[in-house]
DNA sequence: CTGTTAGCGCGTTCAG
DNA sequence: CTGAACGCGCTAACAG
């Protein structure tokens, strides 16, 4: 049944196996004719060598470290990608880079168990995905270090994440410093998908901050949907058609405050004469678009979890717990004063 | 000197090396006590089984699928590693994604042997990155199957590439039919580190545009440096000092005339008022910043070439050469006609 | 130049 | 419940 094996090859060409690594190997010590004998053994039985065999044969321990997130190409993510990545070549160990995509919420445990049995990896990086305690022990007892880059961190020193409260309450308190009361709330609809909490931990800053202001809370003013530049832009249209729209909008993230200022925009009004917008994450696409934005340093969060992770690696004994750079308000051209002509709306 | 195996675990256990396996491997017919003796043995020795070894006994068979590039989080790229992922997970293969970047051109070659030496990968993705002839033999001759994502295909059909000449032409002629004479180029130095001729083959665009038109070539309108966008910044400001500046800039990628944009900003200029910038790529940014640019289907480009490794890899007898869709034109809002109130400058 | 044989480290029988 | 022996597919060392 299996995959035809060198005894095979070597069977079919009439000759012993050592001849057939040989050739595989090109040792030149064979001569031409059995060469040629053996690849066209090799190449009517479609052999091919496999690797594990070689890798335990030859001793060579080539060494995975697995990462393992929701999606690899949105703005936030890629930051994290060149973060690790660059972890991973500075210490310029000889570890392969293993990605895995999380395609389906409900495929996750069942992803993590084959990762597991099959022992592809030495260590692996988990990023936004929330892990049950059935899967952190499969983990640990399958002896394979992880460390989570997450939005939320209980003490466990294995764990890398910003303060997602105090930075929602930082981007709101900026609006309301700039003498904005109607302040509205754009944000993922929680709990998400893969139980992540990011949306909820910045709603409670934004709430936190309404009240530390002594604004009273006003639940026209949450807007909460799916993740995207879409939703937001849908989520902003009805915001606009409020008899008292917001004069300012805190937006989850980048991504969806361009959703925001385009929704905006299509309604005729400008950003920040009118409305103010905030985002959250400052991308590298925020810097194009000149978005007023919550720094939360994603690239050195990839850079720290691949560190530590090869620290738990390499020095199993000490691995120093990290501890990401404070959060920081990063203004640039989209919020303004509040204007007590606007809202007019 | 190697590691511990199970054998030193079931020496110091005092047990035989089946009972070790069985704790390893949560098999419950195991007394707790000899559990108990095994887990400590293996904690002291610092024990960890070996990942072939396991897979070799086991038979499970998990395939790689490697893709090696200059970078993963430039946008350009990121836009192909989508496509990648996309193709992988369609056809859920249980391949796993192994990422290589080539730190440094030098040490491509080194890398590539590094994979096929290890016998890491059942096949390669490779993106724009120059292979030479002798690394095409290796790879042929380890068995490695490989697919192209390149600028310049010569024919092959496991390669993959735009039609770069006729992209540039594209955006010239763009440039041309809205009345401006005065047409710059800014793009990389070329031949680049990785050897890699995109920007001469946009530039050979550039020129039979500009050949076809009657337009007499003028070397001061053509600025060359490195990738990236504060290159692009420089190399335009140059541009804006001449006596006769453009009054139209043809950027080769996106990210190259968002500097240029930024950079005729900051003269105090407008876009495209005083001077209409096309791009080339398409890349998700592009569309934000409103920028008129070539559609190169990067996405899709990764989503093929995935594609046809996979079919190399599945069914080698018959893989179908695919053709990227044509270059496209999006006009977006950073080129209008020449106006002759312009030049200025 | 070539066939034979002994491991590589682990899982899994198969007897105790 | 536990120990011993075999085999996974390949490489390398050793005789021819």
């Amino acid at each position: 049944m299996g995959n035809p094996t060198i005894y095979d090859v070597a069977r079919t060409a009439g000759v012993g196996v050592g001849t057939v690594s040989r050739v595989l190997n090109n040792s030149t010590r064979v001569s031409p004719e059995t060469q040629e004998k053996v690849m066209s053994a090799i190449w009517a039985l479609g052999y091919r060598r496999s690797k594990v065999a070689r890798q335990l044969s030859t001793g060579i321990q080539h060494r995975n470290i697995g990462a393992i997130m929701p999606y690899i190409t949105p703005p936030s993510f890629v930051e994290r990608l060149r973060g690790i990545q660059m972890a991973l070549s500075h210490q310029d160990n000889d570890f392969n880079l293993i990605l895995y995509t999380v395609s389906e919420p409900d495929r996750q445990r069942e992803q993590l168990l084959t990762i597991i049995d099959q022992s592809t990896v030495d260590g692996l990086l988990i990023t936004a995905l929330n892990i049950s305690d059935e899967e952190r022990s499969l983990l640990t007892q399958a002896g394979i270090p992880f460390v989570l880059l997450s939005d939320e961190c209980n003490g466990e020193n294995n764990c890398i994440s910003p303060d997602n409260i105090q930075g929602g309450a930082l981007a709101t308190q900026h609006l309301l410093q700039l003498g904005h009361r109607r302040v509205a709330y754009v944000g993922d609809a929680f709990p998400n998908n893969y139980g992540i909490p990011t949306s909820e931990l910045r709603y409670q800053g934004y709430l936190s901050a309404l009240e530390s202001y002594g604004i009273a809370f006003n639940s026209n003013y949450v807007a909460l949907g799916v993740h995207g530049e879409e939703a937001a832009y849908t989520l902003t249209q009805a915001l606009l058609n409020l008899p008292e729209p917001p004069t300012a909008i805190f937006a989850m993230s980048d991504i969806q405050a361009v959703g925001c200022i385009q929704a905006i925009r299509a309604a005729g009004l400008r950003v920040p004469e009118d409305i103010s917008v905030i985002g959250f994450d400052d991308v590298q696409l925020s810097r194009y678009v000149g978005l007023t934005t919550i720094r939360q340093h994603l690239e050195q969060s990839g850079y720290m979890g691949m560190q530590t992770l090869l620290e738990m690696l390499n020095t199993p004994d000490q691995v120093l717990p990290r501890q990401l750079p404070p959060l920081e308000l990063i203004v640039r051209g989209t919020t303004q004063p509040f204007n007590p002509v606007q809202g007019a709306g």
